[in-house]
RNA sequence: CGGGAAGUGGCGCAGUUUGGCAGCGCGCAGCGUUCGGGACGCUGAGGCCGCGGGUUCAAAUCCCGCCUUCCCGACCA
């Protein structure tokens, strides 16, 4: 490709708008630009990028079997309704409507997939079956930031198994895990497979594949010691629970202490101190209230100076439901009577290990000092209930954890029978004749916020800089005064002949152009080498090649540029 | 949805305080001189100063309303 014909051209200064280095550098190298906030145009180099991310995971899916569709992106109100996710989702959801009736863009595509596929794994002889596409999505997210990094509208690898039994689903999961690190790997950017939480889609185990990053929005647990990786979401934490609990006769009696104003957890610590029961954050219960889809109500109770990680299935009441529940005081909650009233008491389990608690008192204006378990107070299950923090002991080994910031670039999910429960369609008939409902699995890379990582990641103060696996050309060569030498001119273009005829993607800076705008324009497109014909190193004989990721210049006689070339792109893939 | 900042030629910005010819740098077009790391001279094109209303002899500038964009937070398969 001859640069003066390329769709390019570089901007000095980045736009305004843009935050995030990949961002930026996107923008000025010319690979997209922005229609509105979160929607983008992939120009020539962009796609390009966009295309061999593609390839790639195209080719780790169908190493492992999966077979490629392309589903609809608009998709009929009803199918969101008969899972109910049109409620579920409907902060995300993007409605359109037609002649022909409502319809929405698709966020994610389980109930389009199993429209497409039921009919065709309507037996056991069917399965298992594993399907994907590359496709785009669309989200109304509330904040598009940082470029590719969140769009509203974005471009997903997404696959979904069907499988006739859980053995069958977490064989099918283990294959796409493979795909994954596969691709990521071949790709070249750090990234670490995290058990993650389920959120809304459900479904049992999963994992998030987790790129450290600067600009990540994400956070990770992740042991030093062995090999424990969690998001933050998901992570848990070792408690220590002494062998001797103590001796209950030995305790203070639990006392009421009016603190009118003081509902929160920190203004309460002062109040209750300045009445002269001196207290930490931590010496004081924090106790919440969350109810489950069925409507039953749940009490969660960790230390005051942690917060809380609401478990899967739970959402935490609203205000408004509040006052549903006469004996729920906001701000002045405690555990004591809370199976009285109709509660079921999970606490984290560094409630055990201590005991001992200042809590609310269950009347406005009142809390409670020296509340203490098992007997003002009972707890019916223990877990795991507060964010993990940098140094919190492993689950696993004990040693403290570190906190990695990051992006989550793949997310793959056991749904189970999550979807297929709900859809009678989503159904074969087994060998004894009887219809049962797939176990199923989903799973998504995030391609173009894939391509923002890379940028970000593969990057200096020069500009892009891709690993050639990515990159949207092998090869730039730079003829240096062109105009002016017929010699650069006819060496730079037998080179660049030369290297089109060996099937190497290559590109030629035939602009005239002022050698510095034509070397910087070159770097700051990131492209992995670039040979440089200029009459100083021709007049010895040479040419030079240059590795765009450490700046490394190599010069080397005009008969061996080419091979020299070959060989090290053979040595970069 | 809450808090903050900003919208002036393709990009970056000044001008707004104190109303009075719409400017600068980059980029773009032409000519010439340069030429191994974003060179220079001359000439030129390009603007509904986000949109709508108001005040005024006069509005980029003051007032009201709206829209858009970015940042922080809430949210997030």
């Amino acid at each position: 490709m001859q640069m003066s014909q390329l769709v390019f051209k570089s901007l000095r200064e980045s736009p305004s708008e843009a935050e995030a280095k990949s961002h930026q550098l996107l923008l000025r190298a010319a690979y997209i630009r922005r229609l509105a906030s979160g929607v983008y145009s992939y120009l020539p180099l962009g796609l390009k990028v966009l295309s061999k991310v593609s390839q790639i995971i195209r080719e780790e899916f169908d190493r492992v079997g999966a077979q490629e569709v392309l589903l609809p992106a608009l998709h009929p109100l009803e199918i969101w309704e008969s899972t109910g996710r049109a409620e579920k989702m409907s902060d995300v959801l993007i409605h359109v409507e037609t002649k022909g009736g409502s319809f929405v863009l698709g966020p994610t595509h389980e109930e389009a997939v199993i429209e497409a596929v039921h009919q065709d794994l309507s037996s056991y002889r069917d399965l298992p079956a594993i399907v994907y596409q590359i496709q785009t999505k669309f989200r109304d997210e509330p904040r598009s930031r940082y470029g590719l990094m969140r769009t509203r509208e974005f471009i997903m690898a997404d696959g979904y198994s069907f499988d006739a039994d859980q053995e069958g689903m977490r064989s099918s999961y283990r294959k796409i895990y493979e795909a994954y690190n596969n691709a990521f790997g071949r790709i070249g950017i750090p990234f670490e497979a995290v058990e993650a939480d389920s959120g809304a889609i459900g479904g049992d185990v999963n994992h998030e594949f987790m790129s450290p990053a600067d600009i990540g929005e994400d956070h990770y647990a992740k042991c030093p010691q062995c090999d424990y990786r969690a998001n933050i979401e998901a992570a848990r934490r070792r408690v220590a629970i002494p062998a001797i609990l103590k001796n209950l006769d030995e305790l203070p009696e639990m006392s009421f202490h009016y603190t009118p104003d003081a509902p929160g957890v920190d203004i309460a610590v002062e109040a209750i101190t300045k009445l002269g029961v001196p207290l930490t954050a931590a010496e004081m219960l924090k106790c919440l209230v969350a109810k489950d889809a069925a409507g039953n109500l749940f009490m969660l109770l960790v230390p005051g100076d942690r917060e809380i990680r609401v478990p899967s299935g739970l959402t935490l009441l609203l205000d408004d439901e509040f006052e549903q529940f006469p004996f729920l005081y906001k701000g002045f909650i405690g555990p004591m009577s809370a199976q009285t009233n109709g509660m079921s008491v999970i606490a984290d389990y560094s409630v055990a290990a201590k005991m001992i608690f200042a809590t609310g008192g269950n009347k406005a204006g009142y809390h409670v000092s020296g509340a203490v378990l098992g007997r003002d107070f009972d707890v019916d299950e223990f877990q795991s209930l507060v964010v993990v923090r940098e140094g919190d002991p492993c689950p696993n080994c004990g040693e403290p954890l570190e906190l990695v910031r990051s992006v989550e670039i793949g997310h793959t999910f056991q749904l189970g029978l999550a979807y297929s429960s709900l859809l009678p369609q989503a159904s074969f008939t087994g060998s004894d004749g009887e219809q049962y409902p797939y176990f199923m699995g989903c799973y998504g890379i995030g391609v173009t916020r894939l391509i923002a990582v890379i940028a970000e990641h593969f990057s200096d103060e020069k500009g892009l800089c891709w690993p050639v696996s990515v990159a949207p050309y092998e090869v730039v060569v730079v003829p240096l005064g062109a105009s002016r030498s017929a010699e650069v001119q006819d060496t730079a273009q037998s080179i660049y002949n030369e290297l089109l005829g060996l099937g190497v993607e290559t590109l030629i800076d035939d602009r005239k152009l002022s050698p510095g705008v034509s070397l910087a324009d070159v770097d700051l497109m990131g492209i992995p080498l670039e040979v440089i014909v200029g009459s100083k190193s021709l007049a010895e004989g040479c040419v030079e090649v240059k590795l765009r990721s450490d700046g490394t210049v190599l010069k080397v006689g005009l008969v061996d540029a080419v091979s020299l070339v070959t060989e090290r792109l053979r040595k970069l893939k």
